[in-house]
DNA sequence: ATTATTTTTTAGACTTGTCTAAAAATTATT
DNA sequence: AATAATTTTTAGACAAGTCTAAAAAATAAT
């Protein structure tokens, strides 16, 4: 079993293993918890103790077949719950977030299995992140950022890059939701903003913003 | 804010305080905590330097106005995510109080209060406990034991006072779940063992049983 | 190839919550 | 009222998790 703090590391190894190929290193760890590099060094041999990370002095570290599997529970902990608090609890999706990192860390595989159950076995979270199954897959959809559609492409909106709660609700000021449709009608080369098409009306999208919306073509 | 240990013994003094006028012992507290006495008393002093409980010396412990609320609002907690378990999720009473000791710890004012709604403002737990409101008030019920009762008198099941897996279990196993109406055929005098009827049908309970089981008549 | 910079680890300290063993206070017994 | 038994508190220690400051290793720059 681990503790609370132990599951913060190994999530926080997870997502940022997603994305790099070489070990993960102690800096990157420390940044995305908000502590310090000995701090994470100290857990890491904890976590390199109990067979969850592999481990040498130096050289980052990598989740083992069990800390991914591990970890992989623990997202899908967090991304069901995410799914409860807006499906069933009338949150939005900017205020799901806080709430999923304290439920996360409730241990009963029952209760997150009739979760499961009861919201009808979602695929994605409210983010259109992908949840997990109960041995750690997830079956990735092919999806592109909005800035690298070219014109007149047109796509679904189904994610967000940045799940910040300030991006979140400047999505939802301007009407841009998951399930969208959005057309590329010009891409202006001076400063990279976007003309989008959405829900029949104009918009136009800054660089920023486009680099932090998922498509799927 | 509170720590989850401090939340822990919070809600402990607030169970012993309901059921004895004084202030409640160091002894008591760790015994109903399973810790030991001066891990009690370390922490007293803490609760009190945060002004939810008074404390002198050797004289024991008592809850505030601040203490009272913030307790009763964990177990509000506590007894909302047992009905949502036991309602939605399909646990039965017996499987509940662990996963619920957790939940009882989760720190979101809208999340408790959009559960409330999506069960329907329940005013008792799965074991018949009532449900504290927003401020800390519970509108008791007038249950008495079913040992209390006499020869012919009747009543409906409401609640119960030993609520541990075994007995609960047991209870599910002879047919006695809350709201059942039960008659009280014959008392035994030399083994105070109780003739019931139940669902039109005659059962004998044992004393121990009889004195776990609460009536209203 | 040295030197400088950055990253990582170690050493030592602090907080929270717990424990054991001993001292102090209270309560019960004679 | 004095002694015995029990309860409560204190003193000191320990594990988990964190921090700062300094040392060691790795990487970058000259
Ligand atoms: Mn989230
Ligand atoms: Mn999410
Ligand atoms: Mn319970
Ligand atoms: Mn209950």
């Amino acid at each position: 079993m681990f503790t609370l703090s132990e599951e913060n590391y190994l999530k926080a190894i997870y997502h940022l293993e997603s994305g790099s190929e070489k070990g993960i290193s102690t800096n990157a760890i420390a940044k995305s918890l908000e502590t310090k590099a000995s701090s994470a060094t100290d857990m890491i041999k904890k976590l390199s103790e109990k067979e969850v990370v592999f481990y040498k002095k130096y050289q980052g570290v990598t989740l083992t077949d069990f800390g991914k599997k591990t970890a992989a529970n623990i997202v899908r902990k967090h991304r069901l719950w995410e799914v409860f608090l807006v499906e069933r609890l009338n949150f939005s999706w900017d205020e799901v977030h806080e709430v999923a990192e304290q439920l996360e860390h409730i241990k009963s595989p029952k209760l997150i299995n009739q979760l499961d159950a009861l919201l009808g076995f979602p695929t994605h979270d409210p983010h259109g992140d992908p949840i997990p199954d109960k041995d750690g897959n997830i079956n990735a959809v092919d999806k592109i950022l909005l800035a690298n559609l070219t014109k007149n492409e047109r796509g679904v909106c189904v994610g967000v890059h940045d799940s910040s709660s300030e991006f979140l609700r400047f999505l939802d000021k301007k009407g841009i939701t998951l399930g969208k449709e959005i057309t590329v009608l010009e891409k202006e080369d001076f400063d990279d903003s976007l003309l989008i098409e959405i829900d029949a009306e104009k918009l136009s999208i800054s660089k920023k913003i486009a680099n932090n919306l998922y498509i799927q073509k």
